[in-house]
RNA sequence: GUUCCCUUCGUCUAGAGGCCUAGGACACUACCCUUUCACGGUGGUGACACGGGUUCGAAUCCCGUAGGGAACGCCA
């Protein structure tokens, strides 16, 4: 069997510089932003180089699954366009020739290897319980030794035949354990695409193999056994694994294998009070994808964000080349920063809201309906129903030169845009906001009235409400206003902010006439009679 | 305790001994444009963690120190 497997790497064909890199999940919960972070740069690098990236489940902790932890990752992907080309794609199914591709499902494997390794003497039976390694890390760090079983501490590294024979028909559950031949005396060289050649001291520790509690192996076993049957070429991964790549050179070289190229990527981190931190699963909402989602981030900011905390040169390219699709931007690990970077709202929201306003009307629409049928339920039926009537509202300014960017997210959309809607708009006592006399609101208000007989020619339209403007006690020429401000009620901004307020309730909103003309003019008039 | 990693504006970073009186982006800010806001334009504030060396010359190389992070699990 593991002839026939380790026989079919070679049928990967592989060309030079192709790459063959991996995303391996765990399903114990949602699914992190860290996650589609470490997806997005595994599947770019191997589709730049006509390679492939795979999915794999890393289910070796029976303990810690979740019933819809698979659906819940091959859900997330797909939704944050992220594709692999090899790996489970539902339930009980997947796609490619290297695997099963969920851990779980490749116990054989991992315990034929194992007992070949007990065979040849490089693997051991362990008999040791987690109490004893308990007592025995305590008594380490009492006396200020490295803890871990190695040296002296590595009690059934001995054990000789006869012994091991009694205790396995005395019925003891055992660990099996890689036989180290480091000493943490000597140093060696490990190699990282990102930080470099390193020296670090060789691994001493005998580490698990395979667990006695499942008989399912360690990361660390399956972890080798799977990237050399799998044929992984690099293997991309967090910069918490670093430590143990002395571990994991060793393991392949003990098996006879090469190893994959590495490299380890710091996390996403935040600020805790004054301390930088990992994102945290636990405490962190926006540690969870679906927190983006929910906000309405649309997926290409997202993804935006995440490539320009991976290559930061990234803002330059998509400042050169505005309309290219992001997956012409050509991802450099050379170029990935080895400090660890901290999650920055006020960047995504920058691209979120650029990327929102080069959408077309109908795109805009389109993402926002979609929102807006996953996460609200309040404000779905009225995108739906009233689609021509919002299209309109999202158009305004929209296909202009210099377009809006005022839609940060989808989220605050309904709010944004809840003047439109007479349900959802409360007019505003106009005397208290503004500060000003009744009267001088009157004239304002009747004067702007007036004009909107010519409403259908814009700039008929402006003319005569500069007419009434001058007419009201305001000024029309904000430089003559400048001059004098004294001579004037206000100048014909403050003269709009009143229209602004009666009509829509704010003070800031997109051009007045484009407003109108989506509202229609009976509802303009209708807003403004109420305060007259 | 042992071992490893990291350290340039508030944030992400450019920077491979002279091109650096340190560049860009986000944020902040002033002015301009403008019927408001946003956009856009032009400026501004703002950083090489510290101390020693090497060198004609150091953000860049070396050595220390400090700060932050990680690993040392029958978790990944």
């Amino acid at each position: 069997m593991l002839q026939a497997l380790e026989e079919k790497i070679a049928t990967r064909n592989l060309a030079p510089g192709q790459m063959v890199t991996r995303m391996a999940p765990s399903p114990t919960g949602f699914v992190h932003l860290g996650s589609i972070y470490m997806g997005l740069i595994n599947t770019t690098l191997a589709r730049q180089s006509g390679g492939v990236c795979m999915l794999r489940i890393e289910d070796t902790d029976q303990k810690r699954q979740l019933d819809d932890g698979i659906a819940q990752i091959l859900t997330a992907f797909h939704t944050l366009h992220i594709h692999f080309g090899e790996g489970p794609v539902l339930e009980g199914a997947e796609k490619g020739d290297f695997g099963p591709y969920i851990q779980s499902h490749r116990k054989d494997i991992y315990q034929a290897y194992a007992k070949a390794l007990i065979r040849d003497g490089k693997a051991y039976p362990c008999f040791c319980s987690s109490e004893e390694l308990d007592k025995v890390r305590d008594e380490q760090t009492l006396k200020k030794e490295r803890t871990g079983y190695y040296g002296k501490y590595a009690r059934c590294r001995d054990l000789s035949d006869a012994e091991i024979l009694q205790k396995l028909q005395a019925g003891a559950s055992f660990v099996v354990r890689i036989r180290s031949n480091g000493s943490h005396e000597n140093r060696m060289d490990v190699k990282d695409i990102i930080r470099g050649t390193r020296s670090v001291p060789q691994n001493d520790m005998d580490a698990i193999i395979i667990k006695a509690s499942d008989g399912l192996p360690t990361y660390h076993f399956a972890h080798v056994i799977d990237d050399h049957l799998m044929g992984t070429t690099h293997v991309l991964r967090g910069d918490e694994w670093f430590p143990s790549l002395p571990l994991h050179m060793e393991m392949f070289y003990i098996m006879g294998w090469k190893a994959p190229k590495y490299a380890h990527l710091s996390p996403i981190q935040k600020m805790d009070g004054t301390a930088k931190r990992k994102l945290s699963k636990r405490k962190d909402p926006e540690a969870n994808i679906e927190f983006f989602l929910e906000q309405g981030y649309p997926v290409n900011a997202i993804l935006e964000y995440l490539l320009n905390l991976a290559n930061s040169d990234f803002e330059d390219w998509r400042k050169k080349n505005p309309a290219l699709p992001l997956a012409d931007f050509a991802l450099d690990l050379k170029k990935t920063s080895p400090s660890g970077a901290l999650f920055d709202l006020d960047k995504l929201n920058s691209i979120s809201r650029r990327i929102i306003s080069e959408y077309s009307n109908t795109e805009a629409y389109d993402l926002a309906l979609a929102w807006a049928e996953r996460f609200s339920p309040a404000f779905y039926p009225r995108m739906a129903n009233e689609a021509s009537y919002i299209k309109a509202i999202l158009n305004i300014e929209r296909e202009n030169v210099r377009r809006r960017k005022d839609i940060t997210r989808w989220g605050t959309l309904q709010d944004d845009i809840s003047y439109f809607f007479d349900d959802l708009f409360t007019a505003p006592d106009l005397a208290t906001v503004t500060g000003k006399n009744p009267d001088v609101l009157k004239a304002v208000l009747s004067g702007f009235m007036g004009a909107l007989e010519h409403a259908t020619d814009r700039d008929a339209w402006w003319e005569a409400t500069k007419a009434a403007t001058d007419a009201a006690g305001f000024c029309s020429d904000t430089k003559a206003y400048k001059a004098n401000p004294d001579a004037f009620h206000g100048s014909i901004a403050d003269f709009m902010k009143i229209v602004r307020l009666a009509l829509i309730g704010r003070e800031d909103s997109p051009d007045v006439h484009e407003i109108m003309m989506v509202m229609g003019l009976e509802k303009v008039k209708t807003r403004l009679a109420k305060h007259m």
